[in-house]
DNA sequence: TGTACATCAGTGAACGCGCGTTCACTGATGTAC
DNA sequence: TGTACATCAGTGAACGCGCGTTCACTGATGTAC
């Protein structure tokens, strides 16, 4: 006897229908958050543009707290799944080239979400919690560089610089706990220039898009790939 | 005849109690920032802990888009000051030690005046665009940088790395046209080290204020000292 | 296959709240003569 | 120094609006026998 809720596809009119509302209103919210940003999220414009009551929401998200942490959870996966997807699409052995294709797909996904960007990486909603399920999906994208990482090192396609300052021990046992949890082997200095690396990729990304780069760069593309040139070769990649 | 408006201190107590009101107005809705973020601010809420009427604020301020006009502006003066004071109490030919002086202060500002960090560095404002009179001010942390940049290239204090990549040519452009608006001669090449790793200073905050460095590094402090110290050699200060 | 009952989606009204902004006004402060 | 007028700060009421959430209800869908 199959559990009910581990069936994927629904089989009565009322579940499919369900899920089809469901969606349909986080597909409105995520395209409310456009004009609004995440702080104006309105229940009772969403449920006006798809012709509901207000309170006829409240049989799918209990509140609107969990309607945004829906949206978050969904924005994470969906950055999650676009770096993943640029990663495998590049020979295993090419951390160069996998590192790389990350981080464009990580831009190109920004660029293209904005607000969804904003929304998980950008300033805190005020008055707004993130529960744990925003957890496991907000490590799909890190996972996708330590993966990374991994591989080059057992490879021995790391460089270790030549002028290499000692880490911190207790930075060192950060970073040793933070590989150990993903089952991943990696060496502590080599993970500390991945999360740097990792940390100006999405610090370049916020300033282009939060705007700081106005009368600044102007092409931003070519600026965009010459960081992460300059990125990979802090990391180490060959 | 002196221009009664170029008067620093005001004679009449009505000018007085205008600049104190105004003042306590900024002040107030300072610390509302950090209940309620920027979306949230209200002018309402303002006056009532004044103990104004919520109407008499338009005395003061033509709406409320111009009192975070405001707000912003003292932000981008506060961290401009912050950076500029740390980087005066270093000697001058010490480019390493500025720079990392520099960073520090910005750290501690953001530390310690997160919700104004978020108003100028994290997620737009929905709805609210940004004026003109905000580009002097957010442009004085930066300067900070690039004087730095300057005077080490003049003194030739700037290591240029071993395989340096050649600079797009838009980029290159881009860079020059910003040193000569600032009136300062920095190489491109040593200035895109420098934006680099300023992007990277303010992704670093960002992430630690924001919550991404939740469960990944708990010994902030040390982190921050290590990611400084890299960019630092990253840039090529001695 | 048919019936009786349970579950669920959506309605519409209501509660209680806060918001930005305008406007005519009063009374205090400042200025010109 | 004194007076008449102009400027300004602050009041209180009002406009018109939107919000999240609750609740008793109707009617459709699903399920057990």
């Amino acid at each position: 006897m199959p559990d009910p809720e581990s069936t994927s596809a629904p089989r009565t009119a009322r579940a499919i229908a369900r899920a089809e509302l469901t969606r349909q209103i986080k597909d409105t919210a995520r395209s409310h958050l456009a004009e609004t940003g995440a702080p104006g999220l309105s229940l009772r414009a969403v449920a006006r543009e798809l012709g509901m009551v207000s309170s006829a929401l409240y049989r799918y998200f209990p509140s609107r707290d969990e309607l945004l942490t829906a949206l978050i959870i969904d924005a994470y996966d969906s950055v999650g799944a676009a770096a993943e997807a640029a990663d495998a699409a590049v020979r295993r052995s090419d951390g160069r080239g996998r590192f790389r294709a990350t981080g464009r797909a990580i831009r190109s996904w920004a660029r293209a979400n904005p607000h969804e960007y904003a929304l998980v990486y950008g300033s805190p909603v005020p008055g707004y919690a993130a529960p744990e399920d925003t957890i496991g999906p907000a490590t799909r994208a890190p996972l996708v560089l330590m993966r990374l990482l991994a591989d080059a090192s057992a490879a021995g396609r790391v460089t270790e610089p030549d002028h290499q300052p000692g880490l911190p021990a207790s930075v060192r046992s950060d970073l040793a706990r933070l590989a150990a949890d993903a089952g991943l082997e990696i060496p502590p200095p080599a993970l500390a220039r991945g999360v740097l690396a990792w940390t100006a990729l999405f610090g370049a990304v916020s300033f282009e898009l939060f705007g700081q780069f106005v009368n600044v760069i102007d092409d931003t593309d070519a600026w965009f790939d010459h960081q992460l040139d300059r990125l990979t070769d802090l990391i180490g990649l060959q």
